[in-house]
Formats: C-alpha cells, structure tokens, sequence
DNA sequence: ATAATATATGCCGTTACAGGAATGTGTCAA
DNA sequence: TTGACACATTCCTGTAACGGCATATATTAT
C-alpha cells in the first residue's frame, strides 16, 4: 500500500510551521488576506493556499466583506491537540518543580537516619 | 518544495496517528519492540521504522538488554507542542468558564445604566 | 559453527504535499 | 463596459513520507 490517507486533523495541520505562523498572526485578530501577505512576505497564493488548508480543518473562519475576505482564528479546534498533549504533561512538571522528588530524597535520608544511627 | 521531514520536531512527529500511538502506548511503561508489534498489530518494520523517527526527535529513548530493544517514552519533548498550544487555550476557556461572557454582559448592563436610566 | 530470535534497514511503488507561475473568479470603481 | 483589485485555483515539479517485502545485523541458544 502506498501513504496513509490524508486524515485532514488539526496534527497535521499545524505540523506545518509556516501554519502555525498564520495561527499566531490571526491570535491578535481577524485579518484580510493581504495583510497577512505582507505581514508574512509570502507569495499571495501560498498564503491563500495554507488559509484554505486550516480552513478545512477548522481552525479558521471566513468573512466576506466586498472584495476582501477576513479570516479570524478559531482556537477552538486545537482543543484536540491539547488534551492530547495533555495526558503527557506528568513527563515534564514532575521534573521541573521537583516537589516529588525533594520529598523522596527526604524521606531516604530520614530512613538512612534512623536505621544507620 | 515537498513536505517538512517528520524528523524535525515534535510537530511533524506526532502529525501520524500511527505515531501517536505508540506514544500513547508507551505511556504505559517501556516496552521491547515485538510487544509493541502484538499490541498495536502492525507489521515489525512498520512498528521499527515509527520508532526510528520518534527516537530522532527524542521523543523515545531506547535502552539494549540481550537481543531486544526496549524503548521508553520522553515525554519532555512534547513541551514545545505543549506551550505553543496553550498559548490558544483561552479560545476555549473563556467559553467554558464563561468569564469574558459575564463580563461582557457586565458591560452592556452598565452602559445601558447610564445611557438609559 | 549453526540455527533461531529480535530488530533494523534498504529498495520499491504509490501518493502527499509545498511552492512557483499562470490563470480563473468575483467585486468594486469610473 | 472596462479595468483594477482581492483572492482562489489549477497545473506543474521536486521531494519525501508510508507500507510491503526482502534482507542485513546482532545476540542468544544448541
């Protein structure tokens, strides 16, 4: 068999990073596609091309308005993408305030307290 | 251009759900290659060749005991992904908690005060 | 040394998909 | 209507991802 069907999810979508961008760009607001042309310094059709991808996938909407059309972020659909990640999140904050492991190495230095006096 | 090569961060990694799987399933604990190919049911070098990309990214780690090869998860690299999302949560917290609704009504109630009263 | 086991790797065919260039579509202005 | 503008879409091309199959490599067992 060849490649895997193009599940069109929010993972692959923002697995491009150039998407991201978009994401990050239409976090502060709604935006008309040539501005976010020039905000980007990327060629109309390749801004228009990756719009149409999140589009797809949610994450984004579209508003018409004369001859300009405004996409607005739709976070919402990246809740997936969160609550996925989510469940591995004891990975890293267990590391990183270092509560559990303080109280362990308490714990074995009292133990070694009381059995090697 | 093609496609980004998967190798390149967590994002591209975990962009194939086959992949997502078998993190989700090392969460599990470590776990040596022919038990991941019973328990996810796939091809061995399919299953070797996923493992070979997550390991690039550092998302597992692999550790030799005799002829088999077990490899754990490292879950710390799905932080980037982590943070990049969460900077989006408010897109759909704010829905749950209702708070910029209530204050948003807050608003209206207290103009609505002093332009009518 | 030979066989069996556990896993990795190389090759191949199919398909995805990003970007460039050109063109199509729809809307407004004169 | 004609032209300018804003944007979408199509065609093309290069690269590489995926899976299947066969094979290579390494370790243990006999």
């Amino acid at each position: 068999m060849a490649r895997a069907a193009t599940t069109l999810d929010p993972f692959n979508a923002i697995a491009e990073p150039k998407r991201r961008k978009v994401l990050e760009t239409l976090a502060g607001g709604e935006q008309p596609v040539n501005d976010l042309v020039e905000c980007l310094g990327w060629s109309q059709p390749v801004v228009s091309k990756h719009l149409a991808v999140l589009k797809e996938v949610g994450l984004v909407s579209m508003r018409q308005h004369g001859r300009q059309r405004f996409y607005r972020l739709n976070g919402e659909a990246l809740k997936p993408v969160h609550d996925w990640v989510k469940t591995f999140e004891r990975f890293w904050t267990t590391h990183l305030d270092g509560i559990k492991t303080r109280a362990e190495r308490k714990q074995r230095e009292q133990r070694s307290n009381t059995s090697v006096p």
